[in-house]
DNA sequence: AATTCGACCAACCGCGACCGA
DNA sequence: ATCGGTCGCGGTTGGTCGAAT
């Protein structure tokens, strides 16, 4: 049995509210009120619209101290901070903003102020799924996967000891998961799908060893190169100063956002101009890791440096990136950079 | 000048929560 | 405790407008 209608929706006038309209409707709660029932309130107005049509066009337009457009950036950063707090509550967070309707902050969000938080990716750079993953089954003539960030997380050591590689800062080893490869050379990161990955594996093996990759080399191979803009880089570093993400010009970090940890206390926020916005964050507690476990699957990769080092902050960063980042499935590393893609 | 495309935003829709009978 | 009506929320749609081609 499907849900009663909550108005006879063949008699009910729809689309956009004209001047008239409007002055009914406004003329008659402010002398009347609701009542109580927007459900009958059409009727006493004398309006053919839905009740819940007349509620929305009261709270979003015609109630009086209505502020449209033209947000602050006090607006913003409120909006940022307590989205990252909890999410898309937009009538919570209406309700920190005077005069601003749950609506118009996520009209605001959804256009606007989400790219602004994601460093203006154009759309054409901002792949919500930027490179295959699993599940997909390995062919039998392909190697085992490596256990990438096992528990105690030592990536060099492993690198050194499964494949001898040199590390490169313009190339990046196949520290990949059987069923695809890929190479940082300089901006691009190179991958496959998996339908190419049996004949690359050859490839990759032979030219890893020798480090003398080209360009055209993995792209004869069937490789398929991804611009890496450093916008699409999550970057876990501590200040502007030992972030290795940085516009060599203005030592500002350049990742699409930046996450400080400040004697394993309050995790702040960097936007693109490097400016602290505050976030509650604490990755050994968890806290918020919800949220930036959702921005790695929106972004390309993620620069941690301290991933590799002891120290605190560690172990929640190794909990999300097992639990999120692919479980362990990235597709590569660049060790120089600290750069790893998954 | 015509067309296409994307940004923006008002409005709609459906669902869960709430409340009173 | 249950049920039906209503409210409120968040996701989505569709119209409009300006910029780009």
């Amino acid at each position: 049995m499907g849900r009663a209608p909550c108005c006879d929706k063949a008699n009910v006038k729809k689309g956009p509210w004209s001047p008239e309209e409007d002055s009914k409707l406004k003329d008659y709660i402010e002398r009347f009120g609701t009542g109580g029932n927007w459900i009958a309130l059409p009727q006493k107005v004398g309006l053919k619209r839905c009740g819940k049509s007349c509620r929305l066009r009261w709270l979003n337009y015609l109630r009086p101290n209505i502020k449209h457009g033209g947000f602050s950036d006090e607006e913003d950063r409120i909006i940022i901070n307590l989205f990252i707090t909890i999410g898309s509550r937009w009538s919570i967070i209406a309700a920190q903003l005077p005069g601003r309707t749950d609506n118009d902050i996520k009209n605001y969000w959804n256009t606007k102020l989400k790219k602004k938080l994601m460093g203006l990716i154009p759309n054409s750079h901002h792949r919500k799924q930027p490179v295959p993953r699993p599940p997909q089954p390995r062919t039998s003539s392909l190697p085992p996967p490596p256990m990438l960030f096992p528990s105690s997380y030592e990536i060099q050591s492993y690198q050194q000891q499964q494949h001898q590689l040199p590390l490169l800062s313009t190339y990046s080893p196949p520290l990949s998961k059987g069923w695809n490869f890929s190479y940082l050379n300089n901006n691009y990161l190179f991958t496959t799908d998996n339908s190419a990955s049996a004949s690359a594996t050859t490839t990759t093996t032979t030219t890893s060893s020798s480090a003398t990759t080209t360009v055209s080399s993995i792209l004869s191979s069937g490789y398929e190169p991804l611009p890496v803009k450093d916008q699409d880089i999550l970057d876990f570093g501590s200040d502007p100063g030992s972030c290795s993400n940085l516009d060599q010009q203005h030592q500002q970090p350049q990742a699409t956002t930046m996450i400080k940890q400040e004697e394993g206390e309050l995790q702040g926020q960097r936007d693109n101009n490097g400016q602290m916005m505050d976030a509650g964050f604490d990755f050994d507690q968890g806290i918020g890791i919800g949220h930036w476990a959702e921005k790695m699957n929106d972004c390309f990769g993620i620069d941690c440096d301290y991933l590799s080092s002891s120290g605190s902050g560690r172990s929640g960063m190794n909990w999300m990136m097992d639990h999120y980042a692919g479980g362990g499935n990235q597709l590569g590393v660049d060790q120089e950079k600290g750069l790893y893609y998954f």
